[in-house]
RNA sequence: GGGCAAUUAGCUCAGUGGUAGAGCGUCACAUUGACAUUGUGAAGGCCACAGGUUCGAUCCCUGUAUUGCCCACCA
């Protein structure tokens, strides 16, 4: 056996074989690791828990996922090598619509289409397609060195997750937290789906604002295609231009078509200095309006469809859409004299999909919505208190924020794939799923949009055998399934209770028994990281959902990264061609290099920059460690009797040096114990290189020929060698692992769970 | 419209109430020595601008500018 070292680290040797070693031995997984003897710890050791974000199972890693596996991987380790029981929980998500997008790119590049195919073959098309993507990416993540238990994987649609899922949405409804109603919902006409309030992106807009003359008013509007069934014209009380008009007068009106009977709303929500002060509403195409209409109790009607095409009431313009009505309403307009003037470069905002980026069509619709504020008052008391800590703090600003501006959440969507809403109705009722389109029939008999919607008659996990009301057989389950989020946003409590151990995975109340070893060791979790892009899809929902659920909160602390840009500050993306494959960078420079490019200059809650040049910088230290390390075990083969001849004795140059490494230890460590993850490994870097490497080793380099200093030259550099190799074992853990195994020391363990030195 | 952040060497970023730091890049020199994926050294900065607090400000406060991001139902 040789322990020759080539000149320059090849990572391609090591990588693969090292991770079988650790995975092998087990030590992933929390039980498997035994504090030594001489740890302090041993016999109280603490767990250390972190629940991995799930990647989607649609798609390979992107390099910000190779960021956060890059940080949850350094605490980890640096836990375990504490002597923590240590957990890291991996899972995938089945990211619903995201994946949904992804699917039908899939299916168009077949040549196929989502309507010849049924629903179930559709599900199970998206399944397989899943399951095979998910293997792809647990051998990446495997590339990056995860240290994660692969025993407890799991997958948000594996059936002890759909339960607990499930149930919370039972248990929701049973509290009155989540109800169905009509409400207006951001509908994207592309997609076919509601879309929930984050899912919408704001576009700024240069359109013409049209004037119209309405009886004695004039109201500005950008979207004349929805003005048929205006009914309401509404100003502010204080107006004084409006002032001999009074609440509730009704005037009749020649309109868009024909004469219609106007009513006068006096509100406060008005804006006396926006256009002329006075506006009609439309409450079944706008948030706004809708509000204005639910409070004053107006009437809403229907004007557009789920196809984006104007409905009976638009007359001779029914079945057009939209794009192509609104030119030929305004010209109708301008003839009957009803057009008054156009502002042609009016700028606005408008809501569009964060997917397709086609404006959203706000609508009226039956949909599950959860109701928040209860919700947000617990999730508000729990940071406040600091029952959880979020990093960088000033995103506790943005939280709060959100949640007190928090608006009901619409959690069904019309897509296949995902968890069925465990919701049934009676068939015999009149039941409009809100999937299902009343296409207005063209020709002189035009219908509007039913509205009517069954109320659920049962709310459970299993359908009720018969309708409690009728009798009726035929129970129909709702045919929606709940936002992917809905699901994610139990991840914590959902994988723990779940857990391998546990027999049963039902909690019933707040209060009530834990029932998984897993949960009641892991649960709260320590450390949440994730990038602060999610901090309200995710973030803020698993600690409102976690809080109901289990009444503890999900994780003591939130680590918000930033996003990875390219050295132009670009964002990466895959049509400006600037993305950094992390796999293949990796496979480039090794793992080692690439996880340290990801962690120096990487602060919480700010972007990070990334080039090819800043890995090979890395790669180039990881060569430094490697030739310090060949020149380290040139010099460590002891025969008896060199050691019999000389003793190791510092001199007090020396002890200084000892005392650096030392006070490195403390640095290092205090700054792992508070995520301060950039810090370490920068500093790290450069006392191995410039400190140790430079002057440690070059000091030692004479005295290792001197027969009386040989041999506390080597002793000194060995202290240096093996502590470094700890230091930097969480950001490098393959390389460091690797010359681990090559010292001569006897009865070493695996590096991943040395000592941490203190 | 509201909020947040950033502004330090050519580039990417640390940092501290007491004469400014690193890496990369640049330039010069070294070379069979653990390592050229190297070493030694050099050049390069009114720490965005204007006020204030202070014995002293790159750092604390106020304002301004520029950039980036987030939130938002003015038709």
């Amino acid at each position: 056996m040789s322990r020759e070292l080539q000149q320059q680290y090849n990572p391609k040797e090591v990588e693969d074989k090292i991770y079988r070693m650790w995975e092998k031995s087990g030590y992933f997984a929390p039980e498997a690791h035994q504090p030594r003897a001489d740890n302090p710890d041993r016999l109280k050791p603490k767990a250390f828990s972190i629940i991995m974000p799930p990647p989607n199972a649609s798609g390979a890693l992107h390099i910000g996922n190779a960021v956060f596996v890059t940080l949850q991987d350094i605490a980890v380790r640096f836990q375990r090598m504490r002597g923590k029981k240590t957990l890291w929980l991996p899972g995938f998500d089945h990211a619903g619509f995201e994946a949904q997008v992804v699917f039908d790119k899939k299916l168009e590049k077949e040549g196929r289409r989502r309507s010849e195919i049924t629903k179930e073959q559709l599900y199970k098309e998206m399944l397989d397609f899943a399951h095979e993507n998910k293997k792809v990416v647990e051998a990446q993540l495997r590339k990056l060195g995860a240290s994660c238990d692969w025993s407890r994987e799991k997958f948000t649609l594996d059936p002890e997750i759909v339960k607990i899922v499930t149930d919370t949405f039972v248990k929701l409804y049973q509290d009155k937290l989540l109800y169905r109603g009509e409400r207006i919902v951001n509908w994207c006409v592309k997609h076919q789906t509601t879309l929930s309030d984050l899912e919408i992106r704001h576009e700024e807009r240069t359109e013409p604002l049209y004037y119209l003359k309405y009886g004695p008013f004039e109201i500005a509007t950008a979207r004349p295609e929805t003005k048929f069934g205006d009914k309401y014209v509404v100003m502010h009380p204080k107006d004084k231009r409006y002032a001999k008009f009074k609440d509730g007068e009704k005037f009749e009106t020649e309109w868009i078509n024909g004469k219609v009977t106007a009513t006068i709303v006096k509100d406060e929500v008005i804006d006396m200095n926006f256009g002329t002060g006075a506006m009609t509403i439309t409450p079944w195409h706008d948030p706004a309006d809708f509000e204005l209409a639910e409070r004053r109790k107006l009437d809403k009607e229907p004007i557009i469809d789920r196809y984006g095409r104007l409905l009976a009431i638009a007359g001779e313009f029914a079945c057009m859409k939209i794009a192509e009505a609104r030119p030929k309403i305004v010209e109708k307009l301008k003839a009957k004299g009803l057009l008054a003037k156009i502002d042609p470069n009016y700028k606005h905002n408008v809501a569009v999909c964060y997917k397709c980026g086609n404006v959203v069509e706000p609508l009226i619709m039956p949909q599950w919505f959860v109701k928040m504020q209860p919700l947000a008052e617990k999730a508000i008391r729990a940071v406040e208190k600091g029952e959880i800590k979020i990093i960088p703090d000033r995103y506790k600003k943005v939280y709060f924020h959100w949640l007190r501006n928090i608006r009901d959440w619409n959690i069904s969507r019309q897509i296949v794939w995902g968890i069925r809403i465990p919701a049934w109705y009676c068939g015999k009722k009149v039941f409009i799923t809100s999937h299902q389109l009343v296409r207005p029939v063209v020709g002189p008999k035009v219908e509007t949009v039913h509205t009517q919607f069954a109320d659920p008659v049962l709310v459970g996990e299993k359908p009720p055998k018969k309708c409690p009301d009728c009798g009726e057989n035929d129970l129909v389950q709702d045919p929606d399934v709940l936002d992917t989020w809905f699901s994610s946003g139990q991840w914590p409590y959902a994988t723990l209770l779940a857990g391998k151990q546990s027999g049963k995975s039902e909690i019933r109340n707040p209060k009530s028994e834990i029932v998984s070893d897993d949960f009641k060791n892991f649960y709260p979790t320590d450390l949440m990281e994730t990038g602060y892009d999610i901090l309200f899809f995710w973030v803020a929902r698993m600690i409102m959902l976690g809080l109901y659920r289990t009444g503890k909160v999900p994780f003591r602390t939130v680590y918000l990264h930033g996003l990875v840009r390219d050295k132009d500050r670009q964002k990466m993306s895959k049509s400006k061609g600037n993305v950094i494959d992390p796999l293949g960078v990796a496979e480039l420079y090794g793992t080692d290099a690439v996880r340290m490019a990801l962690t120096v200059g990487n602060l919480p809650g700010n972007d990070i920059i990334i080039s090819e040049e800043k890995i090979k910088g890395y790669r180039n230290f990881a060569n430094k460690i490697w030739n310090a390390s060949r020149f380290v075990l040139m010099h460590s083969a002891k025969t008896k009797d060199e050691r019999r001849k000389t003793k190791v004795r510092f001199t007090v140059e020396d002890k200084k040096m000892l005392k650096k490494l030392n006070e490195l230890v403390k640095q290092t460590t205090k700054d792992l114990e508070s995520y301060r993850f950039h810090h370490a490994a920068d500093r790290l870097y450069h006392f191995f290189w410039h400190y140790y490497a430079d002057k440690v080793i070059e000091k030692m380099k004479p005295k290792l020929n001197s027969p009386e200093q040989k041999e506390t030259a080597k002793a000194l550099l060995l202290e240096f060698h093996t502590t470094l190799l700890k230091l930097l074992h969480p950001f490098m853990p393959f390389i460091t692992e690797e010359i681990w195994q090559r010292l001569p020391q006897k009865n070493k363990k695996m590096l991943i769970v040395e000592n941490w030195p203190s």
